[in-house]
DNA sequence: TGAAATGTTGGGGCG
DNA sequence: ACGCCCCAACATTTC
């Protein structure tokens, strides 16, 4: 047993996997005390498997930025509760800290963490290091949570945003002993037979440095443009942080600090930069939703759609996944999402509204699916994204904004580049004929008809959705 | 952070 | 010169 006077801090990481801008690690920090920076897979909580691929690269960046600062990362399997309640056993620490989540399962470990901790008189110190502002400071006048963007962006603009970085930990102590870690190997994070994600690490590297550089890249140049190419998949327009933020490799604090200092320092930047906050608030009130709707992760936001005659087709759902459906915007974005672990915003939402509307299929099949295969999935964007595509979320999509496949094609990219990058097949037809290839008079190889006719399916969407109206 | 159907207008071809 | 039709082009409403 370590002496009173240096008994060690742990300090425990989740879903904000870095060393700088990080509250927690840095009161650790300040307390002069040794830490013990700690990561805990729990596998009551399904991940997907796009994103464990992702987690392996973080734990090990993450174990190289403490390794940095003189400290390790202990890495441990099981519910959070057994596995700390055994690292203050045998380390006999005083406190431990962390950042909190939203997440229902998360919110509910954090309660009982707290309330265990009391009991042994242990120190338990829960601080905010993954959104701009805390759920439950937004309120409206009549001190409810929002059920509109809108209304909650405008509350968001008019509260003090905390913007000042905090520096990381220059040094940490380490304690007498450090507790026993798994090897990462042996968890197998990693797919091996067969690989699917093989290419991912040509579009991505995970951990603080890859989040840094691409924020860097970002602010330098993309965000000028960002309000008028960030619906364009073939401009490359958007910041692709979204991963970065969902582990926490990047804060938002950070990135929020980052485009203000640019928008003041550069006119031209404020259109595109206030574009891109926006969608920084598009987060926030997503995790305010699931954090005052925790249901919204597994039912429908309004509970008029629990009567939707989804359809139940196998057939129809496995061409949307594999990117066979005959319409090329639908194809090439769900075959993005499989090779690159990512999709471009304006594509997901016009997947989503094929599979929701098109097709008929339930949001939750196209979210578990996303879960699986996105490696920024992340249970708060997924939910309220899917269920404002599908009409049954808060301040949805009317149910009768059905995207048109052809003219979204059309219209977000115009000359077919996205298009002839993700579906080979049809690379080589003609600009009039990129987003209607069953019109081209030349026969095409093995690219399908379309597996639904627009016109048709749209009506039955129609119909469908009139049929819950009461 | 739509699209289709329907309505309206106005220019030009043409008898 | 005039009326008529056609149909873009634009506006409105409907889903």
């Amino acid at each position: 047993m370590p002496s009173l006077f240096n008994r060690p801090i742990v300090v425990w990481f989740r879903n904000d996997l870095r060393i700088n801008d990080h509250p927690a690690l840095h009161a650790a920090f300040k307390k002069n005390a040794p830490v013990i920076p700690i990561y805990i897979l729990n596998q009551e909580f399904k991940i997907g498997s796009a994103s464990l691929w992702w987690l392996e690269g973080s734990l090990v960046a993450l174990r190289k930025s403490l390794e940095s600062i003189n400290s390790r990362l202990i890495l441990r399997r099981g519910e959070p509760l057994e596995v700390l309640h055994n690292i203050i056993k045998c380390s006999g620490a005083k406190a431990i800290y962390f950042s909190r989540c939203y997440e229902p399962t998360f919110v509910e470990q954090e309660k009982n963490l707290a309330k265990f901790l009391n009991k042994k008189n242990i120190e338990c110190r829960r601080f905010s290091g993954s959104l701009l502002i805390e759920p439950e400071m937004v309120k409206s006048k009549t001190g409810n949570a929002f059920k509109v963007f809108t209304p909650f962006y405008n509350a968001c603009l008019n509260m003090e945003i905390i913007n000042e970085p905090i520096p990381a930990p220059r040094i940490l102590l380490s304690p007498d002993e450090w507790p026993k870690s798994d090897k990462l190997e042996s968890w197998r994070l990693r797919p091996s037979q067969p690989n699917w994600a093989a290419e991912f690490s040509r579009y991505w590297s995970p951990g603080s440095i890859g989040a840094q550089s691409r924020l860097k890249d970002f602010i330098s140049g993309k965000i000028y443009n960002y309000d008028k190419y960030r619906d364009r998949p073939d401009r490359n327009g958007t910041s692709t942080l979204s991963p970065y933020l969902h582990f926490g490799e990047l804060s938002p604090r950070e990135v929020y600090n980052n485009v203000c200092s640019a928008n003041i320092l550069d006119n031209n930047c404020s259109l595109g930069g206030k574009a891109y906050l926006r969608e920084l608030f598009w987060r926030e009130f997503s995790y305010h939703l699931l954090y005052h709707w925790p249901k919204i992760a597994g039912s429908n936001f309004k509970n008029s759609f629990d009567i939707f005659p989804w359809r139940d087709d196998e057939e129809c759902f496995h061409a949307w996944k594999v990117g066979m459906t005959g319409y090329p915007i639908v194809d090439a974005g769900m075959r993005q999402l499989w090779k690159t672990g990512w999709m471009h915003n304006r594509v997901r939402m016009i997947v989503a509204s094929f599979l929701t509307k098109h097709l008929l299929i339930s949001w939750e099949k196209g979210a578990s699916w996303f879960w699986d295969t996105l490696v920024d999935a992340d249970l708060a964007n997924n939910s309220a994204s899917w269920q404002w595509v599908a009409g049954c979320g808060a301040d949805a999509a009317p149910y009768f904004r059905i995207f048109n496949p052809i003219i979204q094609g059309e219209k977000f990219d115009p000359e077919g580049d996205y298009v002839r990058e993700w579906v080979p097949e049809i690379c080589r037809l003609s600009n009039k004929f990129i987003h209607r290839p069953w019109e081209n008079p030349i026969p095409l190889g093995n690219y399908p008809e379309p597996i639904v006719d627009h016109r048709v399916a749209r009506q039955r969407a129609l119909n469908a959705y009139q049929s819950i109206k009461r």
